[in-house]
DNA sequence: ATTTAGTACTGCACAAAGAACAGTACCGTA
DNA sequence: TACGGTACTGTTCTTTGTGCAGTACTAAAT
């Protein structure tokens, strides 16, 4: 199955993204990232949990005609500030990491 | 300092491409890797570890001119389809990712 | 000759974060 | 009223990187 250690840290950045554009509670949230990179629901709402409680989220329930309510997450503006630069540091290691698979065995 | 959690398991990757060109011995792989991205020298040294358990890689010891004996890592046949397995899953991981962190709040 | 710095490896205790799993609870439908 | 889908909580377990201490060899500086 696909690699479990690849996706530490990394799901902060996609939960801090996605709730970049708009508000979203947190069975949104697994649904939408289980559709792309396999997922457990106890790992995204560990993670809200722990996000919220370091102040990078705000919440508010509102009712669902479709089951109990929902809990929606809102960025703060640290979360907003924390957004930026995962994202900063993603891109980065990203490459790092490509140019040490690349192949090329250089020193320099 | 640098997201420790992005590197889990990409770690992995990386010193399993390096040894795909040819062989190298451990502190060789740390001063590589460190100038891409930070990485301490117990995790690279218990990583070579435990990939030689588990038969990804096979040693033998070289003396040196300048130091202590240097321990080489060789890359099994087990590790090369490993190798290639996490290729591919970082190529694919790395593009859902982006997708997700993209911006477009599509369903689909 | 002894100290110091660089090279090179070992091994353990620790922390972070995702996974698995069990549990709670609400709603609509058959 | 039993089932399946929605929605969240909480605990325990595993993996993997970190930090630190330790060993040991070589060469240059004091």
């Amino acid at each position: 199955m696909m690699n479990v250690q690849f996706k530490k840290g990394v799901l902060n950045l996609c939960v801090l993204a996605l709730l970049d554009c708009q508000d979203r509670y947190g069975y949104e949230l697994v649904q939408m990232i289980s559709k792309r990179i396999e997922v457990s629901e106890g790992s995204v709402y560990t993670l809200l949990r722990r996000l919220t409680k370091e102040g990078y989220f705000e919440t508010y329930l509102k009712e669902s005609s479709e089951g109990p309510p929902r809990k929606y997450y809102r960025l703060t503006i640290a979360g907003q500030a924390y957004l930026q630069d995962l994202l900063a540091e993603w891109r980065t290691f990203t490459e790092s990491v490509n140019e040490l698979i690349g192949g090329d065995g250089k020193d320099e």
